[in-house]
DNA sequence: GTCTTATTGGGAATCGTTCCCATTATGACA
DNA sequence: TGTCATAATGGGAACGATTCCCAATAAGAC
């Protein structure tokens, strides 16, 4: 299918709005909607169409090299990542500023697994996220 | 601030289209959306609206008498759950069928909270789906 | 039966996101 | 360094889900 580099799956330019959109993302460790982005980069005065944030930040998710978690509200939100998929991970989040922190559950991906099997399912995959108050928001 | 019973926090009239909306719901164990449910209730020749159909499903969720679930594309659904805020599960879901399996997993219970406390998060809640394939929807 | 007011519903409005497509600019090659 | 094919851009239209608004309707208490 892929006749590319494992980790590069398709040939793709080098722009400055592509580096601006890592940039704003990489600048803070919170996941950050796609209109939010685009507002700070605007407000940077950086030439940028919403378009083009949206499909940096899908390109970003498709190459692994961000994550995406839907609020409750159903809103995406988008954060870089470590490292592409060599390790899978879930999120603590808070709840009002946005803060994150990479949490591991071996058992809890163990635990997914077996209960998915014990009922059947197959080609299996799971969310797991924690939302709260981290301590700095909860003090203000 | 709320001087009602503990289960019902206000004063609701009983109307064809509320027991109409309970109804589609409880006619099927999946998930289903707003829009869906509508769908199905104006096809059955019921009179109703789609606002009114909103409405109810998200009285049914304050009310703890069904559970929400956004699908990865970032629709809500909908599902009657058993009995309101005694217990705390999860689900199975398949991502063709929409049906859905309780599932519980105290350990992820603890596991969460404990993480959470570790980083100083406060107000925790958190959301763990398990999609995948049905062995029906497998089978086809 | 009457009256108060919760409920309804249909269309407008919102909001996030995707699509379309003419214009722009990257990168390869001469 | 100049030329060219085409990937990338962006702005506005289009979209789908959900919410809002408000005049008309109907539930339920007296």
């Amino acid at each position: 299918m892929a006749p590319m580099a494992p980790t590069q799956q398709v040939k793709r330019r080098a722009t400055n709005q592509g580096a601006a959109v890592k940039e704003a993302l990489a600048a803070e460790d919170t996941f950050r909607s796609a209109q939010d982005v685009y507002a700070t980069l605007r407000a940077n005065g950086e030439k940028i169409g919403l378009s083009t944030v949206y499909r940096h930040l899908q390109i970003f998710v498709d190459d692994g090299l961000a994550d995406v978690i839907h609020k409750p509200d159903g809103e995406s939100t988008y954060r870089l990542c470590g490292d592409a998929s060599t390790t899978h991970h879930h999120h603590l989040v808070c709840r009002s500023c946005g803060k994150a922190v990479e949490i591991e559950g071996p058992a809890v991906e163990t635990w997914a697994d077996k209960v998915a099997a014990q009922n059947g399912f197959t080609d299996v995959n799971h969310t797991v996220e924690i939302f709260g108050l981290c301590a700095a928001c909860a003090a203000s």
